[in-house]
DNA sequence: TGTACATCAGTGAACGCGCGTTCACTGATGTAC
DNA sequence: TGTACATCAGTGAACGCGCGTTCACTGATGTAC
């Protein structure tokens, strides 16, 4: 039963595209094979090339899907000022977000394997990352949101990597604690003001 | 030309797990197989077995010496108290060492990947990872080493994503700018003294 | 309205290749007498 | 000292399997007359 029109492919190429990601963030990317991402979507693995070049250009495509849709939805959600960045670090470095590997960050999930990736996914993830990155901006220096850029993507760097730490550990009681070190340096980071 | 006797045994085993460290830490842990990381060691696949059990096996011991290693070489060589953290630190979210992947930090390449291991591995990561900074916290806080275990765990958290995201960024003017706010950022984490 | 044809999303088998793992074998080294 | 045998680190071919990719084909949908 296979539907016809434009519509309905890229109603498909959509569904594949946010299934895969789940499932990068949750294997990793050299983890997850071409037929159970195609599977994940409900597809077998021969339609793949109909909706993308190469695998590379699913990885290029999802991680940028991925970026957009969290600054869309944790971002832009967010309480204005200060208080929307405190609910941003509280929310990133809290356990329920350790726990959901597949619904949580692709920066704490999938950061060391895009620095491994070809040069045109990296280029993807910059581009992406810099639209996530400019909402912390606005948040932390309204009138000057460029000023902020740098700071917020160390604001990232150091929660995307706190999370990561803590997912490793098997120590869960050092990596609750860890967790909760992180929304204090998080926090001095955002109080820093732009003296920093 | 095959020498001979258990010493000579535990030498290959060594340059093994040496070069396979090496190996996981630029191409990745899923992204390196047993052919590639024997001859890497000037041997042939078939040998591997008789020193390791399995691939996962390997893992886990080169993880565990890449940690020793780096807490015997970078840390235990700093200089004593705040000098030494700062020499780390400046050291650690340097260009050269965003640049040398092979030679660099295991946490930095391999974390997010670490996150997927068998138990096995997360917990030889945890055992290592924790005499890595100790070695830290004994400089934060020389009287009271074991209060600062975790601002020490936190400390590596956010230099390991902070280098990850430089990694991953084609921008090099904003990769190299991540870092020195990294290292801003480090500092501050490392002068907010224990009322943090 | 009915029929013939074009379009095309998706199927599923197959391609060559590298994966992790096994195993019969080689040949240098060490031991016994 | 010389010879026969045991030990064992390492070789290299092979195993079944899943990888990324290709392609002939199916069959539902849309179009033309």
């Amino acid at each position: 039963m296979v539907r016809y029109g434009k519509e309905h492919k890229a109603e498909t190429r959509r569904r594949i595209i946010e299934t895969a990601g789940r499932r990068f963030k949750q294997d990793g990317i050299d983890g997850s094979g071409v037929s159970t991402l195609m599977k994940d979507a409900g597809l077998t693995n021969g339609a793949f090339y109909a909706h993308f070049e190469s695998k590379d250009d699913l990885v290029t495509t999802a991680i940028a899907d991925q970026l957009k849709a969290q600054a869309e939805s944790v971002v832009a959600q967010a309480a204005p000022g200060r208080a929307g960045l405190e609910q941003i670090v509280r929310g990133y470095l809290s356990p329920q977000h350790r726990d959901s590997l597949g619904d949580g960050c692709p920066n704490a999930a999938l950061l060391d394997e895009i620095g491994r990736c070809t040069d045109m996914t990296r280029q993807a993830y910059t581009d992406g990352v810099l639209v996530l990155i400019d909402g912390i901006a606005a948040r932390m220096a309204p009138e000057a949101p460029n000023s902020a850029r740098v700071k917020a993507l160390s604001l990232l760097g150091l929660m995307a990597g706190t999370l990561q730490l803590s997912r490793a550990l098997t120590d869960t009681q050092l990596a609750h604690e860890l967790l909760d070190q992180g929304i204090n340096n998080a926090l001095a980071l955002l109080d820093a003001g732009q003296h920093i």
